[in-house]
RNA sequence: GUCCCCAUCGUCUAGAGGCCUAGGACACCGGGUUUUCAUCCCGGCAACAGGGGUUCGAAUCCCCUUGGGGAUGCCA
């Protein structure tokens, strides 16, 4: 059988990077496999989820280039399935109605399985007991056990578990005499018609039985039925619950192998039971870590930086990210970071995925970005330059600096930066303009420079060398006293490109003026404060 | 509280009992190239959380401690 997975988020904000990468590992694996990469959308959630996050996700995952197989399912169509999947696990006693108080709406629960002997995720542990906290009643009813357990100070910890979580349940009071036996009464209290409160217990005794799984990722997994509780699968408004509608599709779908993020293994212990009592077997699981903030924490609303249409705005390419975010918790096993694309898509294995919790790191994620940007072609990089300088320019001017800067571009929101390429109107930066300009030699030596750059023929890169060189001799002064002045009157900024690439690139004409409103501006202003 | 999981340089990671004097990348520091800025190149700093086992031999297997994360919803 081929392999088929799915993305399932929940289309109730914007689209946060660990989900996103939810969705690459799912989709490296799909294609890794040669299987299918399933999108659907989880937006049962009426109240929270809106077209506008499901648009917002869809544009997320084209700009990623994260293509999915087969028409998208909306699981909100599908509540008649899911009903279905009630109505059967309630035919099939897997589900009841928990008592309720008069006229008041009831929802539906699923039961932890009573009887395993048919299902293979659960094995038997062995007979453990827990001592009670004696001045605390044990109740029991069809929606399960209560008690107290004792903690080291003495008080009652108040417990709760499934029924299933406690077959052969025997209790006993503080001298030891057995009060009560559960196997008796088992039948009488599923159907409801005995519930037990029975005082002064101070020690129970049972059979432990777990739910197990190997993980994919994290190896076998495996969790007690006595520190689970059966679960709400309708709402008492009528609504089914997410547990029952994942699982659900899941099976309508044939997904046979769930990939998801780490805060979902224990979803995947009651997910499993689902399944053994809808249909034949549970898919396989792989449950990846999740990425951490700069500061070892779950991203939280508030790191801001975190939802994918920010790296976008950002500047970060696509290509960037992608590549950046499946290095979060995986590795190819040798030294490559850096690959395409076909490279990660071959060297995916989801047995390499490390349990250890991610943390992201910005400074990496911008280096490989820089990266990205250099092997850019020209044409794209001037391209993707474009659409962020919203400024009208001349088209050709723009691919020149463009294709000068491509180099030192390291997100492309610094094209927001390239503004004096273009305009002569320059904001000169206080502190170091004074400083340059304060010299009456400095300004002398542009004043200069400005003549030679108006007799120059060819004004190409060698030829303003030679006027900055000859105006600096001819004047004495020292061999690279100019540059910065000079830098600062043709960009306003002390860094950037190279100086005489700037120069050829601005033109003859204006650097001269440049140079003039240089000179001119610190005279009028600067200079009177003196 | 209880349950589940995790633990190698500051960060992402390599590591499947001897290939480990623990490798790579980012960051950081130093040097070189560049007549300016930035790139680039070279070099350096830097880790097996702690304690017990098992073994001829442990980063690797087991146990405990500590630290971290997740779960404990009629959210998904």
């Amino acid at each position: 059988m081929s392999i088929r997975v799915r993305f399932a988020p929940s289309p109730t904000g914007k689209v946060h990077i660990g989900n996103i990468r939810t969705a690459i590992f799912n989709w490296l694996y799909a294609r890794h496999t040669g299987g299918s990469f399933i999108l659907r959308v989880e937006d049962t959630d009426l109240e929270r989820s809106t077209p506008e996050a499901v648009q917002a996700l869809l544009e997320c995952m084209q700009w990623l280039k994260l293509d999915y197989d087969e028409e998208i399912m909306y699981q909100s169509k599908r509540r008649e399935a899911h009903e279905a999947a009630v109505a059967q696990l309630l035919a099939d006693k897997n589900a009841y109605f928990p008592p309720t108080k008069e006229g008041e709406a009831v929802p539906t629960i699923f039961r932890i399985p009573i009887e395993t002997a048919d299902i293979p995720a659960i094995r038997e542990v062995g007979t453990e007991e827990i001592f009670t906290h004696n001045e605390s009643p044990v109740t029991i009813d069809l929606t399960g056990l209560s008690y107290a357990q004792v903690s080291r100070k003495g008080k009652p910890v108040p417990q709760s578990c499934c029924l299933a979580g406690v077959r052969d349940l025997k209790l006993y009071d503080p001298e030891d005499n057995l009060i009560f036996e559960l196997e008796p009464e088992l039948n009488a209290i599923l159907a409801g018609e005995k519930s037990f409160v029975l005082e002064n217990c101070a020690r129970m005794t049972f059979l432990r039985k777990e739910v197990f799984f190997v993980d994919l990722i994290k190896g076998e997994m495996a969790k007690p039925l006595d520190s689970m509780k059966d679960l709400v699968i309708v709402r008492s408004d009528g609504s089914p619950v997410f547990h029952i509608a994942n699982v659900c599709d899941d099976l309508a779908q044939n997904i046979t192998h769930i990939i998801r993020g780490d805060d979902h293994v224990e979803n995947t212990y009651r997910h499993i039971l689902l399944f053994n009592a809808l249909a034949e077997k549970a898919p396989e699981y792989a449950h990846m870590p999740m990425i951490v903030n700069d500061a070892g924490k779950p991203f939280s609303k508030r790191d801001g930086d975190a939802f994918v249409g920010d790296f976008r705005d950002k500047g970060f390419l696509p290509d960037a990210l992608f590549n950046y975010l499946s290095l979060l918790g995986w590795s190819p096993g040798d030294d490559r970071e850096k690959m395409t694309r076909n490279e990660m898509i071959e060297a995916f294995e989801i047995t390499r995925v490390k349990s250890a919790p991610a943390r992201f790191d910005a400074k990496k994620l911008l280096d490989m970005n820089n990266s990205y940007i250099d092997d850019l072609s020209s044409e794209e990089f001037t391209a993707i330059a474009g659409q962020f300088y919203d400024k009208p320019v001349d088209k050709d001017a723009f691919a020149a600096v463009a294709a000068a800067m491509q180099g030192r571009t390291g997100v492309m929101t610094d094209v927001a930066q390239w503004d004096y390429f273009f305009s002569e109107e320059l904001e000169y930066p206080e502190k170091p303009f004074k400083k340059q300009f304060k010299k009456p030699e400095n300004r002398e030596g542009l004043q200069l420079l400005a003549h030679k750059f108006a007799v120059s023929t060819g004004f190409n890169s060698e030829d303003v060398m030679n006027c900055l060189k000859n105006a600096t001799a001819e004047l004495g002064l020292g061999e690279y006293q100019l540059f910065q002045p000079l830098r600062l009157a043709l960009s306003g900024t002390g860094s950037g490109l190279d100086l005489e690439e700037i120069a050829v690139l601005l033109g003859q004409a204006s650097c001269i003026r440049r140079i003039e409103n240089a000179i001119k501006y610190y005279e009028e202003n600067a200079a009177e404060q003196e």
